[in-house]
DNA sequence: CATGATGTCTGCATCGTTGCAGAGCTGCCA
DNA sequence: TGGCAGCTCTGCAACGATGCAGACATCATG
């Protein structure tokens, strides 16, 4: 089953193995007629360079990690099209993994028997994992982190700006009158950093235009579900005075919290208008279709590669904060007929 | 920055590398004594194996290929979720590429300089590649096909029966009582086999039911995503005699129907009902929530998964055509209020 | 005491490729 | 003709790990 080697090819061609090496890599002269002759040779047995040899002799393998919480979250789905994508324009492939948003899933990476030895370079969503432990355990590749805040600039790190974020999205509810705006997501612990930031955003808003906050009106969720966004919203409008319009942290919720709305007879955006945070295609098609704040995907994937491939070349700089754009997309949710 | 190596271990501790390798793999016997003393050095230095080594001098590297169409198309998104988990039960890791649908993209995989000799075996999607092409290039590793059914039994092939779940789809519609039940995502030309597949069912329980099929009701479209699903409706409800059902080949095309027709007011399933397949988590959410065929895509990751083992292990049976349950699930958009 | 079995440990070869240094040939010029 | 450059081509060593055969010491056995 093993494909020819270089010294199949040598042998047959009656060629040193370094000059089928010269011919398949077009590096060093070699004279027309014998190339022709190597070639008929590679062609003939259908030669394959042995990838993992090459690697081991170069240093490198050409991969890079993606490690998420799941795969199957729109955002990192859509985001992990980007990465591949923006990957394959630096000759990269990439190994996807996830972590399921478990601890111990997060440190196995970090740990003795990861496998990230066979990477060049590792792009981390983190959930649990604090910088801390990071430093400690650091691996030996490069690593650029993904949308997590982590505080220290202990890493590289690409994430939109949570606190502007959440700020006009806020901003957009309570400039269309709205009055008791909630919100949905937060995370009042240590590994809910961003839902934080967003929190952050959300009072912001409040606080430009003059309004107080209604502690109540905060919900914190556990996970960025849709069926967390549709409990949250369940319990909003059991309120004495529920809202009129509502920023969930993400799309699901925002999504799930839709759902709910439906389901309770109220009308989106007419009782309560909603906005969600990530753009995720389904929103487009949803009914109504959803109000959202909109990162730039395709910029954090490639702003994250970027990156990580100077460290890898070993241009690296010191660990960056990069903020990549984001920009408000009104839909039906807030707006809608 | 490359970390120690088993030869710098040995160094230190003043044993012999294969010692300082037999600690680390717990192979052969070592005294305590001396298993304390190396393991304290390996400890000392972080040592961390070099995989690519490893891998050189097994033959095999502990990495699949997934390779899909789009990742961001959720039913690919929670199949890799799905394959991910499988291929970890094994001790695998997963590398996923994506191909936009384009042939040559696929074609790249089996030509001269793929990665594929990066991977122990290669779990395909196709859209466009053929079964001729894929035989006639085949690579050196174990592939087993995903959905696409290619006709010939040239290679392992995991899939659901297209042709039931198509006939259950659409005979549960006829037996709601409808009676201009429309089919959208066709594809009656050499790349789109499963399209064709669903057809037939279409057909089938048409057949079965004693009812005609007015082949106007049979729609069209190159991809399936929701945009063209929205037009394929839109088309629809423009005829002189509009279906009041509709089978959409995919989920994605049933909520871009779905989302046409309220646009359109018409009311779901009051005017139009809606079945679609895939079973995306997104149509659990879906206002109304979506009536869908559901592959059973866990079975469908394990069932791959394990041929791909067993191939790679040596123990290939013949091309294994191997069927995957499915089953039919009600909601809303069928028989909702 | 010789023998062999057992338990530890080691060195060499090897996986398939590329980096490096240099061998051999040709042609050109003084 | 000798010397030198330039072009091809080659062989050896190495990347870091593991498979294998065997060295050596210890111990039990007849």
């Amino acid at each position: 089953m093993p494909g020819p080697t270089l010294r199949d090819v040598a042998k047959r061609a009656n060629v040193s193995i370094r000059t089928v090496s010269n011919v398949v890599n077009g590096y060093a002269p070699v004279s027309d007629e014998l190339r022709t002759r190597v070639q008929a040779v590679l062609d003939e047995l259908d030669y394959r360079p042995n990838l993992i040899a090459r690697n081991l002799k170069q240093g490198r393998t050409g991969m890079i990690a993606l490690v998420v919480p799941e795969l199957d979250v729109p955002y990192f789905a859509e985001l992990a099209r980007e990465v591949i994508t923006a990957a394959r324009a630096h000759g990269y492939v990439v190994m996807i993994d996830q972590t399921d948003g478990a601890v111990e899933r997060e440190r196995e990476l970090l740990g003795r028997d990861s496998r990230a030895t066979l990477f060049d370079g590792l792009l981390l969503s983190p959930l649990a994992v604090t910088a801390e432990e990071l430093r400690g355990r650091a691996n030996r590749i490069p690593i650029v982190l993904l949308g997590e805040h982590i505080f220290n600039g202990s890493f590289h790190h690409v994430a939109i700006d949570n606190v502007a974020a959440a700020r006009e999205a806020t901003a957009h509810l309570l400039g269309l009158g709205r009055r008791r705006v909630a919100a949905i997501g937060d995370q009042p612990y240590a590994t809910g950093e961003t839902a934080q930031l967003r929190t952050i955003g959300y009072r912001q808003a409040h606080a430009h235009a003059g309004l107080p906050v209604d502690e109540e009106l905060i919900v914190a969720t556990p996970h960025f579900h849709r069926r967390l966004g549709a409990q949250a919203m369940e319990r909003l409008l059991a309120l004495p005075e529920p809202p009129d319009a509502v920023f969930c942290y993400n799309d699901l919720l925002a999504l799930g919290a839709m759902r709910a709305l439906t389901r309770a007879g109220r009308r989106v955006p007419g009782d309560v208008a909603v906005v969600g945070l990530d753009d995720i295609e389904e929103g487009q098609y949803s009914t109504p279709s959803l109000t959202t704040v909109a990162p730039d995907k395709g910029e954090i994937a490639r702003a994250a590669v970027e990156t990580l491939m100077e460290s890898i070349n070993g241009r690296a700089a010191n660990p960056a904060e990069i903020v990549v754009p984001h920009r408000l997309i009104v839909r039906e949710s807030t707006t809608g007929g």
